[in-house]
DNA sequence: TGTACATCAGTGAACGCGCGTTCACTGATGTAC
DNA sequence: TGTACATCAGTGAACGCGCGTTCACTGATGTAC
């Protein structure tokens, strides 16, 4: 009980925007994060358009809310399996536990990570919720092995010197940061592909791709 | 002398056919592919809004035009660097000419393998110009070396037998194809995130990750 | 338990906007003899 | 070279639509005494 007892009007409030959301995030499965519209977010859900004012100031304060339960469940994916009992997930979990997330709702992870949303510039919360996640990363990536070539190298190197997305873990050698880098965009690589459809005309299992990816990434 | 000879007519509805889209490209620049309109580019041409439907019949004829003029941009750039004099570019040229191209026009980059424009589907001809893309590519990566891991081993089997997407090279070795996907994914994986901007606030120096990962890439 | 008042969810009308697209029309440019 | 006709670029009005958002209002739900 930490005060959060809630009357039934809080509680109705806060049910209606779950109901919102949801429909949202149908309407965005349908036709784009662009092209949401309050007005028929209403119309489905029986109600006027003017209605949703009481519970959202406006079309973008919906967005920035939907983008923030998308990072949210994937911080928490994250975080769960990094607490689950039998040791570390290590990178080749946190792999899976990305994929899995990504495949449940696609349009969700390009809503995080794809193109981004013109004219939209996310509230800085969000920024705190991506570096809870960037901190299971590099929790996973501490057992990093040494640079095998040159570039990587140079790329460690300036890692050493440019580390402050890396706060949450001050210590981690640079190896570290820069497997956590190398992780984000390969997998955002095969995913954003396969979610957007790009290998769909070329009967091809991106599943094989995504765990060949993950094992050169982890074996380095 | 092919019988390309243009009568002044003809000309000069290329020539404003190809100021459509200029403009076109600026407005895509601004607010996104989603946000492309046809009154909003006829104004900004000092002409009526129908005024356009002299030269493209709808606003999808547009998109798909400039899709079309993205790939084949790129496709002619692989090209130029495959022709090149002094020998073949190489993975890491290929590479570095495709880091060119998405940094001259992120939105260009965007519209041919960003988050697909909801309800826009390609015609055919584009996807022959990916292909003719691809074959450029897969040149590149005939000398690709064994598999290294188990993974990589199960890929390679797999797209031996599900090879139709390298059609204009029939016996490239598997592992040449496995290697082309990799190129593909990684290299789409460190620049859409450059490009979405997702390494903005990191102070960091995308550039050096890309590098590094073209080395990682042609290691193997 | 009942009454008086405050809170708040939801409505319907309205505003101004921009969109894609069609249509009948004017006026300039090109073609045929 | 001049005239008659066909072609075609561009206009302005119009249609129907949906958008985000504001506003004054009704009616139900909760609160205080």
């Amino acid at each position: 009980m930490t005060g959060t007892t809630k009357t039934p009007r809080e509680r109705y409030r806060q049910q209606v925007r779950e109901e919102v959301k949801e429909k949202a995030w149908q309407q965005i499965a349908g036709s784009g994060a662009s092209a949401l519209s309050l007005n028929a977010i209403a119309k489905q859900m029986g109600m006027s358009g003017p209605a949703l004012y009481r519970y959202f100031a406006n079309r973008d304060e919906l967005i920035t809310e939907l983008v923030r339960d998308a990072y949210r469940s994937l911080a928490d994916a994250f975080i769960e399996a990094d607490a689950g009992g039998a040791g570390r997930p290590g990178l080749a979990g946190l792999a899976h536990v990305l994929r899995r997330w990504a495949l449940e709702d696609p349009h969700r992870y390009f809503l995080a990570y794809g193109t981004p949303v013109p004219g939209y510039h996310a509230p800085q919360d969000i920024t705190a919720i991506a570096a809870e996640l960037m901190a299971v990363l590099l929790d996973a990536c501490a057992g990093a092995g040494p640079a095998q070539d040159a570039q990587s190298r140079a790329l460690e190197d300036h890692l050493a010197a440019h580390r402050e997305w890396a706060a949450s873990h001050p210590d981690a050698p640079p190896a570290a940061l820069r497997l956590a880098l190398a992780f984000w965009s390969r997998m955002h690589g095969v995913l954003s592909l396969e979610l957007a459809g790009h290998f769909n005309g070329m009967d091809l299992d991106p599943a094989l791709l995504f765990e060949a990816e993950v094992e050169a990434l982890v074996a380095g």
